[in-house]
DNA sequence: CTGTTAGCGCCTTCAC
DNA sequence: GTGAAGGCGCTAACAG
C-alpha cells in the first residue's frame, strides 16, 4: 500500500507537501501542486485515514444511533443523514437499540473507541446521561426527535404537540368527541407530547378528557392491538382513533379488522407518522407526517456545523413543522 | 483522554501488558490482569481503535454497499449485517448507490481511505472490476444479491430462478397462459435469473414463450407502472403478472387501479420480494420471499469468517431459498 | 511557499 | 509471564 512517503519522493517533494495538497491546507504553489496530484494519481494513493486521525484527532466519521432502522420512518432518516453526511465528506457508522439502554451503552463504548467526531442519538431514555458522557469526551451530538432532561443539547425534533393538535382538531372539527389517544412509552418526550396535543385540542374545544380514552403502550403494532382491544370493551367506545405512530395505526386496523369492523364507516382513524409510500392500495390514512428526511438531513447539518465552529455554537432546538394529509380514513359524524 | 500508558502506570505495568489484557492475546497471570482491568476500569479507559489499527492493519470495519436503504428489503438486509456484524465486534459503515457506478466508485475510494477489513458489495455493475480492485488491496468481498462475470468471490443471493419459478408454476396451476413478465434492469444478474425462472416453467408446461409479454425497466414503482402499461396496450393481454420485485408489483396495482381494473377479478399479480409488513391491510400479495434478514447475516458471516480464517478459503456460492407465500392476489381462470 | 522534527497511541518483534 | 525498542502513516508546530 503505498503511502505519503511514496507519493513525496515521487514527485520530489516532503510529506507534508503531498499532505498539504490531499487537506486543501496551507499554502501549495500550482506547479506543486499538479505534480505531487500526478504523483498520487500515478501511486493510486489514498490517504490513509487511520493516521490522519490518529494525529489529527477527526476522523471524519459520525455515528447515527436510533432505535430501529427498520422502522421506515428511521430509515428515511438514516438516508438523510447518509446523504448529509456524505456530501459532507463524513462517513456514517449506524447502531439499531430496539429503545435498550445496554445496547445503547454498547454501542456508546464501540464509539468512544472509535473516536467519531460527533454522534446523532435518539436516546434509549430521557435522561442526558449519555449526552453528558459523551461531551465529557468531547464529543458533539445532536439528539434527534426526543428531548432528554437536565442537560442544554441541540435538539432536532418533528413538532410533536402541533401535529397530535392538528390531528385531533381535524378529528374534532368533524364531530368526534370520544377519541381514543394511543400513544407509545409513557416516558419518552414524544408520547407525552403527543398526548398534550391531544389534550390541547380537546380542551380548546371545552370537552372534558376521559382517562379511559388515553393509553400508553410500545410504538408497535402489537402495543397498537393491545390498546385498541381495550377501548373496543369500553362501556362507551370512541368513535375514533388518534394512534401516536404509524405502527400504532397498523395495529389498530388489524383489531378493527378481526373484529369485522371498517374504516372509516365504524370507526375512524387518524395517525402521526406516514407509513411507507409503497403499500399496495394508495394512500389511505390520514396522518401527520414528519418531514423524516429533513430531520436526517438538519441533524447532521447542525452536527457537521458543530464540528466545523471554531467557537462553540449555542444549544438550539430545530422543531420541523408536521404536515396534516387528510385521506381517507377519517368520516364525520353528525349525532353522539 | 487516557492512554494505555496511564493505565500501564496506575496498574504498575508496562503499555504492552495492559494491551494484551485488552486484547485477550498472549500470556498474563491472574493477578496481573485483575489489577490491569481494575486500572483500566477506574480510568475509564477505552482503546484508541485508530491507533491500534494502524499497527495492527486490522480496523473491525466492514462495508456495506447497497442500492437504496430505503427499499424495505435492503433494510431487512442491513438490520441483519449489523446484528451479525456488532455481535462479533465489527462496526457497519453503510452507503447508498443508487444503482450508480459513479457513487459506488465514490464509496470505494472512501472505504480504500479508512481500510476497512471487508467489504458486502451489491454491485451497480455486473462486472467484476470492484471486487477485484478491492481485493488488490487486500480488503475481503462479499458479493451480494447478485452474480459478477469474470471473477471468482463469494456470493450470498437468494434463489432468483427458483423463486420465478415457483411464482409461474403458481399462475400456470390455476390456468393462466398468458402471463406478463415484469423484470428488472436487463443487465443485472437477478432480472435475468428471474426470467430464466419464468422460461422454465411455460417450457415445462409446453407454452410457448410470447417476446411481448417479458419487458425489463427499472426495480422502481414507476418501472412497473411502464411495464404494466405496456402490457395493457396489447393486442391480447396477459391475465396474470410476474412482477420481479415489490416496487414494480406496487407499480402494477397502481396501474391497474388507476385502470379501474382489479386484483384479482381482473387480473392476477404474483411477485418477486414481499412488501413491508407494516402495511394496513392484511397481507394480500402472492409473492416468493426472499430471506433478507438471513441473507444479510449469512453474508457478515462469510466476510468474518473470511477475515478470521488463517489459510484463504475458497470461494463459495451461498443460495438461500426463496420461499412463495400463496395469499390473494391471483385467482383460478378457467378457459382463455 | 516548502521543509524538519517530533509524536499521536498502539502493537510487532524480540529479548529476558 | 513480562518488558524495551521501534515504527505503523500521518500532520501540528515551528523554521526558513
Amino acid at each position: 500500500m503505498t503511502t505519503i512517503r511514496d507519493v513525496a519522493k515521487h514527485a520530489g517533494v516532503a510529506p507534508i507537501t503531498v499532505s498539504r495538497v490531499m487537506n486543501n491546507s496551507g499554502y501549495v504553489s500550482d506547479a506543486t501542486r499538479a505534480r505531487v496530484e500526478a504523483a498520487a494519481a500515478a501511486l493510486n494513493y489514498e490517504p490513509n485515514l487511520l493516521a490522519s486521525g490518529l494525529k489529527s484527532r477527526r476522523t471524519q466519521t459520525i455515528a447515527l444511533v436510533l432505535t430501529d432502522i427498520t422502522n421506515p420512518f428511521w430509515t428515511a432518516v438514516a438516508r438523510g443523514v447518509e446523504d448529509g453526511a456524505s456530501s459532507r465528506n463524513y462517513t456514517v457508522i449506524f447502531g439499531n437499540t430496539d429503545e435498550s439502554e445496554a445496547k445503547q451503552e454498547r454501542y456508546l463504548s464501540m464509539l468512544l473507541r472509535r473516536r467519531v467526531d460527533g454522534v446523532l442519538l435518539v436516546p434509549a431514555s430521557h435522561t442526558g446521561e449519555m449526552v453528558g458522557r459523551l461531551r465529557a469526551r468531547e464529543i458533539e451530538t445532536v439528539v434527534l426527535d426526543r428531548r432528554v432532561d437536565d442537560i442544554e443539547v441541540d435538539i432536532v425534533r418533528g413538532n410533536s404537540e402541533q401535529g397530535a393538535r392538528a390531528l385531533a382538531d381535524h378529528l374534532l372539527a368533524l364531530g368526534h368527541r370520544r377519541i381514543g389517544m394511543l400513544s407509545g412509552p409513557a416516558d419518552i418526550s414524544v408520547s407525552r407530547e403527543r398526548v398534550a396535543g391531544y389534550r390541547a385540542a380537546l380542551e380548546a374545544a371545552g370537552i372534558a378528557v376521559a382517562p379511559t380514552l388515553i393509553r400508553y403502550d410500545a410504538f408497535t403494532v402489537e402495543g397498537g392491538q393491545r390498546m385498541a382491544q381495550a377501548m373496543l370493551t369500553l362501556d362507551s367506545p370512541p368513535t375514533a382513533f388518534l394512534a401516536a405512530n404509524n405502527f400504532i395505526a397498523v395495529g389498530v386496523m388489524r383489531t378493527l379488522h378481526a373484529a369485522g369492523l371498517r374504516v372509516p364507516d365504524d370507526f375512524s382513524l387518524a395517525a402521526f407518522d406516514d407509513l411507507p409510500d409503497n403499500c399496495l392500495q394508495p394512500p389511505f390514512l390520514t396522518t401527520a407526517v414528519q418531514p423524516a428526511y429533513e430531520l436526517g438531513m438538519t441533524a447532521v447539518e447542525r452536527l457537521v456545523a458543530r464540528l466545523a465552529s471554531e467557537e462553540t455554537l449555542p444549544y438550539e432546538e430545530f422543531v420541523l413543522p408536521t404536515e396534516l394529509i387528510v385521506r381517507k380514513s377519517v368520516r364525520q359524524v353528525c349525532e353522539e
